[in-house]
DNA sequence: TTCTGAATTTAGGCTTGACTAATTATATTT
DNA sequence: AAATATAATTAGTCAAGCCTAAATTCAGAA
Protein backbone atom coordinates (compact mmCIF):
# COMPACT_ATOMS: atom_id res chain seq x y z
CA UNK A 1 0.00 0.00 0.00
CA UNK A 2 2.10 3.00 1.93
CA UNK A 3 5.79 3.20 0.12
CA UNK A 4 7.90 3.99 2.89
CA UNK A 5 10.13 6.42 2.80
CA UNK A 6 13.83 6.61 2.95
CA UNK A 7 15.78 7.88 5.93
CA UNK A 8 16.40 11.59 3.70
CA UNK A 9 13.22 11.75 2.95
CA UNK A 10 11.76 11.54 6.63
CA UNK A 11 14.23 13.77 7.72
CA UNK A 12 13.23 16.69 5.08
CA UNK A 13 9.23 15.99 5.75
CA UNK A 14 10.29 16.55 9.50
CA UNK A 15 12.10 19.18 9.00
CA UNK A 16 9.68 20.84 6.29
CA UNK A 17 6.87 20.23 9.13
CA UNK A 18 8.76 22.37 11.85
CA UNK A 19 9.65 24.97 9.33
CA UNK A 20 5.86 25.41 8.33
CA UNK A 21 4.47 25.18 11.87
CA UNK A 22 4.34 29.07 11.61
CA UNK A 23 2.58 29.35 8.21
CA UNK A 24 4.85 30.36 6.38
CA UNK A 25 6.50 28.02 3.70
CA UNK A 26 9.85 27.13 4.40
CA UNK A 27 12.89 28.28 2.30
CA UNK A 28 15.25 26.43 0.52
CA UNK A 29 17.98 27.94 2.62
CA UNK A 30 16.41 27.36 5.74
CA UNK A 31 16.01 23.80 4.75
CA UNK A 32 19.70 23.64 4.11
CA UNK A 33 20.88 24.88 6.87
CA UNK A 34 18.21 22.36 9.37
CA UNK A 35 19.27 19.56 7.18
CA UNK A 36 22.97 20.57 6.86
CA UNK A 37 22.73 19.60 3.56
CA UNK A 38 23.66 22.14 0.50
CA UNK A 39 20.67 24.58 -1.01
CA UNK A 40 21.40 22.87 -4.29
CA UNK A 41 20.86 19.35 -2.86
CA UNK A 42 17.85 20.88 -1.13
CA UNK A 43 16.24 22.24 -4.32
CA UNK A 44 17.20 18.72 -5.90
CA UNK A 45 15.08 16.96 -3.14
CA UNK A 46 12.17 19.00 -3.10
CA UNK A 47 11.49 19.13 -6.34
CA UNK A 48 11.49 14.86 -6.55
CA UNK A 49 9.29 15.12 -3.66
CA UNK A 50 7.06 17.42 -5.24
CA UNK A 51 6.72 15.26 -8.61
CA UNK A 52 6.22 12.21 -6.92
CA UNK A 53 2.51 10.24 -7.36
CA UNK A 54 0.65 11.52 -4.76
CA UNK A 55 2.68 14.50 -4.01
CA UNK A 56 4.24 14.98 -0.10
CA UNK A 57 4.79 18.46 -0.64
CA UNK A 58 3.97 21.44 -2.33
CA UNK A 59 6.54 23.60 -4.22
CA UNK A 60 6.94 26.28 -6.49
CA UNK A 61 10.45 27.92 -7.52
CA UNK A 62 11.37 30.25 -5.26
CA UNK A 63 8.13 30.52 -3.03
CA UNK A 64 9.29 27.36 -0.96
CA UNK A 65 7.40 24.68 0.10
CA UNK A 66 5.00 23.39 1.83
CA UNK A 67 3.58 19.80 2.79
CA UNK A 68 0.47 18.25 1.10
CA UNK A 69 -1.82 16.22 3.50
CA UNK A 70 0.08 12.98 2.43
CA UNK A 71 3.35 14.70 3.23
CA UNK A 72 1.74 16.33 6.47
CA UNK A 73 1.02 13.01 7.86
CA UNK A 74 4.36 10.96 7.44
CA UNK A 75 6.74 13.94 9.47
CA UNK A 76 3.76 13.22 11.95
CA UNK A 77 4.33 9.90 11.69
CA UNK A 78 7.99 10.36 12.29
CA UNK A 79 7.37 12.92 14.28
CA UNK A 80 5.75 10.54 16.75
CA UNK A 81 8.83 8.22 16.25
CA UNK A 82 11.21 10.47 17.84
CA UNK A 83 9.11 12.24 20.53
CA UNK A 84 8.52 8.74 21.84
CA UNK A 85 11.56 7.59 21.64
CA UNK A 86 12.80 10.46 23.52
CA UNK A 87 10.48 9.82 26.37
CA UNK A 88 11.36 5.78 26.46
CA UNK A 89 14.98 6.57 26.65
CA UNK A 90 14.57 8.78 29.22
CA UNK A 91 11.48 6.51 31.31
CA UNK A 92 13.33 3.53 30.95
CA UNK A 93 16.51 3.52 30.43
CA UNK A 94 17.45 6.92 32.50
CA UNK A 95 18.86 8.80 29.48
CA UNK A 96 19.09 12.66 30.66
CA UNK A 97 17.34 14.99 28.51
CA UNK A 98 20.29 16.41 27.20
CA UNK A 99 20.97 12.92 26.04
CA UNK A 100 18.18 11.84 24.03
CA UNK A 101 18.14 13.84 20.59
CA UNK A 102 20.70 12.46 18.73
CA UNK A 103 19.66 8.63 19.85
CA UNK A 104 16.57 9.08 19.06
CA UNK A 105 16.93 10.74 15.54
CA UNK A 106 18.67 7.94 14.53
CA UNK A 107 16.12 5.17 15.72
CA UNK A 108 13.15 6.87 14.89
CA UNK A 109 13.59 5.62 11.24
CA UNK A 110 13.86 2.07 11.96
CA UNK A 111 11.19 1.09 14.29
CA UNK A 112 8.41 -0.61 13.40
CA UNK A 113 4.69 0.35 13.87
CA UNK A 114 4.42 -2.41 16.08
CA UNK A 115 7.77 -1.35 18.29
CA UNK A 116 6.07 2.24 18.70
CA UNK A 117 2.43 1.01 19.47
CA UNK A 118 4.42 -1.30 22.79
CA UNK A 119 6.59 1.89 23.84
CA UNK A 120 3.20 4.09 23.58
CA UNK A 121 1.53 1.67 26.23
CA UNK A 122 4.27 1.17 27.79
CA UNK A 123 4.94 4.49 28.78
CA UNK A 124 0.97 5.10 29.23
CA UNK A 125 0.19 6.74 25.80
CA UNK A 126 2.40 10.17 26.71
CA UNK A 127 1.16 13.49 25.95
CA UNK A 128 4.40 15.30 25.76
CA UNK A 129 8.08 14.16 25.51
CA UNK A 130 10.60 15.16 27.89
CA UNK A 131 11.27 18.39 26.69
CA UNK A 132 7.28 19.16 26.71
CA UNK A 133 6.71 18.73 23.11
CA UNK A 134 3.22 17.88 22.10
CA UNK A 135 3.87 13.81 20.77
CA UNK A 136 1.02 13.36 17.49
CA UNK A 137 -1.40 10.93 18.29
CA UNK A 138 -1.67 7.61 17.18
CA UNK A 139 -4.28 8.35 14.13
CA UNK A 140 -1.49 11.18 13.57
CA UNK A 141 -2.97 14.36 14.64
CA UNK A 142 -0.64 17.05 16.11
CA UNK A 143 -2.77 18.05 19.45
CA UNK A 144 -3.49 21.80 20.12
CA UNK A 145 -0.62 23.91 21.27
CA UNK A 146 -1.75 26.50 23.85
CA UNK A 147 1.53 27.75 25.17
CA UNK A 148 2.98 30.87 25.35
CA UNK A 149 6.77 31.70 24.89
CA UNK A 150 8.71 33.34 27.98
CA UNK A 151 10.13 35.65 25.74
CA UNK A 152 6.56 37.28 25.41
CA UNK A 153 6.27 37.62 29.09
CA UNK A 154 6.59 41.00 31.01
CA UNK A 155 7.00 42.21 34.49
CA UNK A 156 4.50 40.09 37.30
CA UNK A 157 3.30 37.64 35.00
CA UNK A 158 3.97 34.38 36.06
CA UNK A 159 3.58 30.81 34.61
CA UNK A 160 4.25 26.76 34.42
CA UNK A 161 6.89 25.57 31.98
CA UNK A 162 5.55 23.23 29.27
CA UNK A 163 7.91 22.71 26.50
CA UNK A 164 11.53 23.76 26.02
CA UNK A 165 12.38 24.12 22.40
CA UNK A 166 15.99 23.14 22.24
CA UNK A 167 18.01 20.52 21.04
CA UNK A 168 21.19 22.40 22.23
CA UNK A 169 22.63 19.84 24.63
CA UNK A 170 24.78 22.19 26.47
CA UNK A 171 21.73 24.64 27.28
CA UNK A 172 19.96 21.46 28.40
CA UNK A 173 21.84 21.12 30.78
CA UNK A 174 22.20 24.36 31.59
CA UNK A 175 18.44 24.78 32.16
CA UNK A 176 18.40 21.55 33.78
CA UNK A 177 20.66 23.10 36.69
CA UNK A 178 19.08 25.87 37.13
CA UNK A 179 15.39 24.57 37.45
CA UNK A 180 13.84 25.30 34.24
CA UNK A 181 12.64 22.15 33.19
CA UNK A 182 9.06 21.13 32.34
CA UNK A 183 6.14 22.06 35.47
CA UNK A 184 8.61 24.15 37.09
CA UNK A 185 6.24 27.40 38.10
CA UNK A 186 8.57 31.02 36.87
CA UNK A 187 7.61 34.58 37.70
CA UNK A 188 8.65 37.60 36.12
CA UNK A 189 10.93 40.02 38.21
CA UNK A 190 11.95 42.28 35.27
CA UNK A 191 11.83 43.23 31.62
CA UNK A 192 14.90 44.92 30.23
CA UNK A 193 13.37 46.61 27.19
CA UNK A 194 17.02 47.30 25.49
CA UNK A 195 18.37 43.85 25.35
CA UNK A 196 14.71 42.32 25.71
CA UNK A 197 16.98 40.13 29.32
CA UNK A 198 14.48 39.25 31.52
CA UNK A 199 14.81 38.62 35.30
CA UNK A 200 12.79 35.55 36.48
CA UNK A 201 12.31 33.91 40.14
CA UNK A 202 12.58 30.11 40.01
CA UNK A 203 12.31 28.75 43.58
CA UNK A 204 13.39 31.33 45.71
CA UNK A 205 16.43 31.96 42.64
CA UNK A 206 16.49 34.92 40.25
CA UNK A 207 18.38 34.81 37.14
CA UNK A 208 18.78 37.44 34.13
CA UNK A 209 17.94 35.68 30.86
CA UNK A 210 18.45 36.33 27.13
CA UNK A 211 15.75 36.17 24.14
CA UNK A 212 18.00 33.44 22.89
CA UNK A 213 16.75 31.59 26.20
CA UNK A 214 13.21 32.78 27.02
CA UNK A 215 12.88 32.22 23.02
CA UNK A 216 13.01 28.83 23.14
CA UNK A 217 10.81 27.87 26.98
CA UNK A 218 7.40 28.12 26.56
CA UNK A 219 4.35 28.23 29.39
CA UNK A 220 0.80 28.48 30.66
CA UNK A 221 0.63 31.60 32.49
CA UNK A 222 -1.05 31.65 35.42
CA UNK B 1 39.42 6.88 15.16
CA UNK B 2 37.29 4.16 14.02
CA UNK B 3 35.03 5.39 10.88
CA UNK B 4 31.64 3.03 11.18
CA UNK B 5 30.69 1.24 8.95
CA UNK B 6 27.21 1.26 6.94
CA UNK B 7 24.35 -0.86 6.94
CA UNK B 8 25.09 -2.82 4.02
CA UNK B 9 28.90 -3.48 5.29
CA UNK B 10 27.73 -4.31 8.64
CA UNK B 11 25.47 -6.95 7.85
CA UNK B 12 28.15 -8.64 4.98
CA UNK B 13 30.43 -8.66 7.82
CA UNK B 14 27.85 -10.12 10.02
CA UNK B 15 27.05 -13.14 7.77
CA UNK B 16 30.36 -14.04 6.76
CA UNK B 17 31.41 -14.61 10.67
CA UNK B 18 28.38 -16.77 10.52
CA UNK B 19 29.46 -18.55 7.74
CA UNK B 20 32.71 -19.11 8.51
CA UNK B 21 32.57 -20.05 12.30
CA UNK B 22 33.07 -23.57 11.14
CA UNK B 23 36.13 -22.54 10.15
CA UNK B 24 36.12 -22.95 6.13
CA UNK B 25 35.76 -19.89 4.19
CA UNK B 26 32.73 -18.33 3.32
CA UNK B 27 31.63 -18.51 -0.37
CA UNK B 28 30.26 -15.71 -2.73
CA UNK B 29 27.41 -17.67 -3.32
CA UNK B 30 26.62 -18.62 0.40
CA UNK B 31 26.91 -15.07 0.76
CA UNK B 32 24.73 -14.03 -1.45
CA UNK B 33 22.08 -16.51 -0.63
CA UNK B 34 22.12 -15.34 2.75
CA UNK B 35 21.97 -11.48 2.22
CA UNK B 36 19.53 -11.44 -0.65
CA UNK B 37 21.77 -10.03 -3.20
CA UNK B 38 22.72 -11.72 -6.47
CA UNK B 39 26.33 -13.02 -6.36
CA UNK B 40 27.85 -10.47 -8.82
CA UNK B 41 27.07 -7.73 -6.18
CA UNK B 42 28.92 -9.56 -3.71
CA UNK B 43 31.87 -10.18 -5.41
CA UNK B 44 31.79 -6.29 -6.04
CA UNK B 45 31.40 -5.89 -2.15
CA UNK B 46 33.80 -8.36 -0.84
CA UNK B 47 36.47 -6.46 -3.08
CA UNK B 48 35.79 -3.58 -2.17
CA UNK B 49 36.08 -4.99 1.89
CA UNK B 50 39.53 -6.87 1.24
CA UNK B 51 41.15 -3.23 -0.37
CA UNK B 52 40.40 -1.37 2.78
CA UNK B 53 42.98 1.11 4.33
CA UNK B 54 42.88 -2.12 7.29
CA UNK B 55 41.64 -4.64 5.51
CA UNK B 56 38.05 -6.03 6.92
CA UNK B 57 38.55 -9.15 5.38
CA UNK B 58 40.86 -11.87 3.30
CA UNK B 59 40.39 -12.43 -0.23
CA UNK B 60 41.48 -14.58 -3.09
CA UNK B 61 39.19 -14.76 -6.61
CA UNK B 62 37.14 -17.71 -6.44
CA UNK B 63 38.32 -18.93 -2.64
CA UNK B 64 36.01 -17.40 -0.70
CA UNK B 65 36.44 -15.14 2.19
CA UNK B 66 37.52 -14.82 5.91
CA UNK B 67 37.39 -12.04 8.54
CA UNK B 68 40.54 -10.11 9.52
CA UNK B 69 40.63 -9.22 13.07
CA UNK B 70 39.38 -6.03 12.11
CA UNK B 71 36.73 -7.05 10.16
CA UNK B 72 35.88 -9.45 12.81
CA UNK B 73 35.61 -7.11 16.30
CA UNK B 74 33.21 -5.11 13.41
CA UNK B 75 30.94 -8.38 13.02
CA UNK B 76 31.17 -8.89 17.02
CA UNK B 77 30.10 -5.35 17.55
CA UNK B 78 27.22 -5.80 15.59
CA UNK B 79 26.07 -9.37 16.48
CA UNK B 80 26.52 -8.25 20.02
CA UNK B 81 24.04 -5.32 19.34
CA UNK B 82 21.53 -7.76 17.72
CA UNK B 83 21.63 -10.47 20.30
CA UNK B 84 21.14 -7.90 23.27
CA UNK B 85 18.75 -5.90 21.39
CA UNK B 86 16.44 -9.32 20.94
CA UNK B 87 16.37 -10.15 24.91
CA UNK B 88 15.82 -6.56 25.12
CA UNK B 89 12.75 -6.60 23.03
CA UNK B 90 11.81 -9.48 24.76
CA UNK B 91 12.29 -8.65 28.65
CA UNK B 92 11.10 -5.08 28.52
CA UNK B 93 8.94 -4.90 25.87
CA UNK B 94 7.19 -8.31 25.90
CA UNK B 95 7.68 -9.69 22.01
CA UNK B 96 7.91 -13.31 21.79
CA UNK B 97 10.97 -14.83 20.25
CA UNK B 98 9.81 -15.23 16.78
CA UNK B 99 8.83 -11.59 16.71
CA UNK B 100 12.77 -9.53 17.51
CA UNK B 101 14.70 -11.00 14.67
CA UNK B 102 13.28 -8.04 12.18
CA UNK B 103 13.14 -5.75 14.42
CA UNK B 104 16.98 -6.49 15.50
CA UNK B 105 18.08 -6.39 12.49
CA UNK B 106 17.49 -2.83 11.77
CA UNK B 107 18.15 -1.63 14.60
CA UNK B 108 21.29 -3.13 15.50
CA UNK B 109 22.74 -0.40 12.85
CA UNK B 110 21.60 2.45 14.50
CA UNK B 111 22.59 2.29 18.99
CA UNK B 112 24.90 3.82 20.25
CA UNK B 113 27.93 2.27 22.27
CA UNK B 114 25.96 4.05 25.16
CA UNK B 115 22.82 2.24 24.31
CA UNK B 116 24.32 -0.93 23.75
CA UNK B 117 25.79 -0.03 27.52
CA UNK B 118 23.00 0.70 29.29
CA UNK B 119 20.82 -2.14 27.83
CA UNK B 120 23.50 -4.73 28.95
CA UNK B 121 23.64 -2.83 32.33
CA UNK B 122 19.31 -3.22 32.35
CA UNK B 123 19.73 -6.63 31.47
CA UNK B 124 22.29 -7.64 33.89
CA UNK B 125 24.82 -8.19 31.06
CA UNK B 126 22.80 -11.37 29.53
CA UNK B 127 25.02 -14.46 28.16
CA UNK B 128 22.49 -15.77 25.82
CA UNK B 129 19.68 -13.92 23.60
CA UNK B 130 16.08 -15.32 23.81
CA UNK B 131 17.05 -17.86 21.46
CA UNK B 132 19.92 -19.01 23.48
CA UNK B 133 22.61 -17.97 21.37
CA UNK B 134 25.82 -16.32 22.98
CA UNK B 135 26.26 -12.77 23.26
CA UNK B 136 29.68 -11.27 22.57
CA UNK B 137 31.17 -10.18 25.66
CA UNK B 138 31.36 -5.64 25.77
CA UNK B 139 35.13 -6.52 24.69
CA UNK B 140 34.29 -8.14 21.72
CA UNK B 141 34.99 -11.61 22.22
CA UNK B 142 32.70 -15.12 21.39
CA UNK B 143 32.34 -17.00 24.70
CA UNK B 144 33.23 -20.83 23.81
CA UNK B 145 30.08 -22.94 23.15
CA UNK B 146 30.00 -25.86 24.17
CA UNK B 147 27.00 -27.08 22.83
CA UNK B 148 25.77 -30.24 20.80
CA UNK B 149 23.59 -30.72 17.94
CA UNK B 150 20.27 -32.94 18.65
CA UNK B 151 21.05 -34.13 15.77
CA UNK B 152 23.76 -36.12 17.34
CA UNK B 153 22.09 -37.70 19.85
CA UNK B 154 20.78 -41.31 19.71
CA UNK B 155 18.42 -43.17 21.62
CA UNK B 156 18.90 -42.98 25.48
CA UNK B 157 20.91 -39.70 25.57
CA UNK B 158 19.53 -36.60 26.70
CA UNK B 159 20.44 -33.44 27.31
CA UNK B 160 19.18 -29.61 28.09
CA UNK B 161 18.02 -27.05 25.31
CA UNK B 162 20.78 -24.45 25.11
CA UNK B 163 20.25 -22.67 21.75
CA UNK B 164 17.63 -22.86 18.74
CA UNK B 165 19.67 -21.63 15.78
CA UNK B 166 16.88 -20.17 13.25
CA UNK B 167 15.36 -16.78 11.96
CA UNK B 168 12.36 -18.66 10.65
CA UNK B 169 9.23 -17.30 12.60
CA UNK B 170 7.01 -20.12 11.96
CA UNK B 171 9.64 -22.79 13.13
CA UNK B 172 10.30 -21.01 16.11
CA UNK B 173 6.55 -20.55 17.32
CA UNK B 174 5.89 -24.37 16.47
CA UNK B 175 8.82 -25.29 19.20
CA UNK B 176 7.61 -22.95 21.75
CA UNK B 177 4.75 -24.60 21.32
CA UNK B 178 5.77 -28.10 21.75
CA UNK B 179 7.70 -26.48 24.45
CA UNK B 180 11.16 -27.12 22.66
CA UNK B 181 12.90 -23.64 24.33
CA UNK B 182 15.90 -22.94 26.07
CA UNK B 183 16.57 -24.72 29.32
CA UNK B 184 14.22 -27.25 28.72
CA UNK B 185 14.97 -30.73 29.27
CA UNK B 186 15.26 -33.19 26.34
CA UNK B 187 15.41 -37.35 26.48
CA UNK B 188 16.24 -39.12 22.49
CA UNK B 189 13.46 -41.97 22.81
CA UNK B 190 14.22 -43.32 19.22
CA UNK B 191 16.42 -42.83 16.25
CA UNK B 192 15.63 -43.26 12.88
CA UNK B 193 18.77 -43.75 10.25
CA UNK B 194 16.89 -43.87 7.01
CA UNK B 195 15.27 -40.64 7.39
CA UNK B 196 17.37 -39.21 10.69
CA UNK B 197 14.02 -38.71 12.42
CA UNK B 198 14.54 -39.01 16.09
CA UNK B 199 11.70 -39.46 18.59
CA UNK B 200 11.91 -37.36 21.55
CA UNK B 201 10.31 -37.06 25.21
CA UNK B 202 9.67 -33.52 26.46
CA UNK B 203 7.65 -32.99 29.46
CA UNK B 204 5.96 -36.50 29.15
CA UNK B 205 4.82 -35.80 25.39
CA UNK B 206 6.52 -37.26 22.66
CA UNK B 207 7.55 -36.22 19.14
CA UNK B 208 9.21 -37.80 15.61
CA UNK B 209 11.07 -34.62 14.63
CA UNK B 210 13.07 -34.29 11.41
CA UNK B 211 16.66 -33.63 10.71
CA UNK B 212 15.40 -29.91 9.48
CA UNK B 213 14.52 -29.08 13.16
CA UNK B 214 17.27 -31.56 15.32
CA UNK B 215 20.01 -29.93 13.29
CA UNK B 216 19.18 -26.35 14.39
CA UNK B 217 18.14 -27.30 17.98
CA UNK B 218 21.59 -27.33 20.54
CA UNK B 219 21.89 -29.00 24.07
CA UNK B 220 24.35 -29.49 26.90
CA UNK B 221 24.46 -33.28 26.99
CA UNK B 222 22.76 -34.81 30.61
C1' DT C 1 42.87 -35.66 -19.70
C1' DT C 2 39.18 -33.43 -21.67
C1' DC C 3 34.49 -31.96 -21.17
C1' DT C 4 30.83 -29.72 -18.91
C1' DG C 5 28.00 -27.52 -15.46
C1' DA C 6 28.25 -24.72 -11.47
C1' DA C 7 30.42 -20.99 -9.25
C1' DT C 8 32.47 -16.73 -9.75
C1' DT C 9 33.96 -12.60 -11.80
C1' DT C 10 33.82 -8.80 -15.20
C1' DA C 11 31.51 -5.23 -17.72
C1' DG C 12 28.17 -1.96 -18.07
C1' DG C 13 24.02 0.40 -16.07
C1' DC C 14 20.84 2.39 -12.75
C1' DT C 15 19.08 4.90 -8.50
C1' DT C 16 19.63 7.66 -4.47
C1' DG C 17 21.28 11.51 -2.52
C1' DA C 18 24.96 14.22 -1.87
C1' DC C 19 28.51 18.12 -3.82
C1' DT C 20 30.61 22.33 -6.56
C1' DA C 21 30.39 25.89 -9.87
C1' DA C 22 27.82 28.65 -12.76
C1' DT C 23 23.50 30.90 -13.74
C1' DT C 24 19.13 33.12 -12.92
C1' DA C 25 15.57 35.13 -10.25
C1' DT C 26 14.08 37.99 -6.49
C1' DA C 27 14.54 41.64 -3.16
C1' DT C 28 16.74 45.77 -1.44
C1' DT C 29 18.86 50.06 -2.17
C1' DT C 30 19.89 54.07 -4.15
C1' DA D 1 14.16 52.49 -12.46
C1' DA D 2 18.73 50.68 -12.24
C1' DA D 3 22.22 48.48 -9.52
C1' DT D 4 23.42 45.27 -6.33
C1' DA D 5 23.10 41.68 -2.97
C1' DT D 6 20.97 37.50 -1.65
C1' DA D 7 18.38 33.36 -2.54
C1' DA D 8 17.44 29.71 -5.48
C1' DT D 9 18.03 26.84 -9.44
C1' DT D 10 20.53 24.40 -13.07
C1' DA D 11 24.23 21.65 -14.83
C1' DG D 12 27.54 18.47 -14.27
C1' DT D 13 30.00 14.96 -10.88
C1' DC D 14 30.52 11.48 -7.62
C1' DA D 15 30.22 7.45 -4.32
C1' DA D 16 27.49 3.56 -2.58
C1' DG D 17 25.23 -0.45 -3.66
C1' DC D 18 22.55 -2.79 -6.21
C1' DC D 19 21.24 -5.19 -10.96
C1' DT D 20 21.60 -8.08 -15.59
C1' DA D 21 24.14 -10.24 -19.10
C1' DA D 22 28.35 -11.98 -20.67
C1' DA D 23 32.76 -13.96 -19.75
C1' DT D 24 35.73 -16.91 -17.16
C1' DT D 25 37.43 -20.32 -13.88
C1' DC D 26 37.14 -24.49 -11.36
C1' DA D 27 36.03 -29.17 -10.15
C1' DG D 28 34.07 -33.54 -10.97
C1' DA D 29 32.76 -36.99 -14.51
C1' DA D 30 33.62 -39.36 -18.54
MN1 LIG E 1 14.51 15.76 19.85
MN1 LIG F 1 16.62 11.62 11.59
MN1 LIG G 1 18.22 -12.83 15.40
MN1 LIG H 1 20.86 -5.86 9.53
Amino acid sequence: MKKSSTQSVQDYLKRIYELTENGSPASTNDLARELNIKPASVTGMIQKLAAEKPALLEYQKHQGVTLTPTGKRAALEVIRHHRLLETWLVQTLGYAWDEVHEEAERLEHVISEDFERRIAAALGHPLRDPHGELIPTADLKMPADKSTSLSALRKKQAGRILCVKSADADLLRHLNEIGLTPNTMIEVIDYSPFDHNLTIKVEKKTYVLGLSITSKIFLEIA
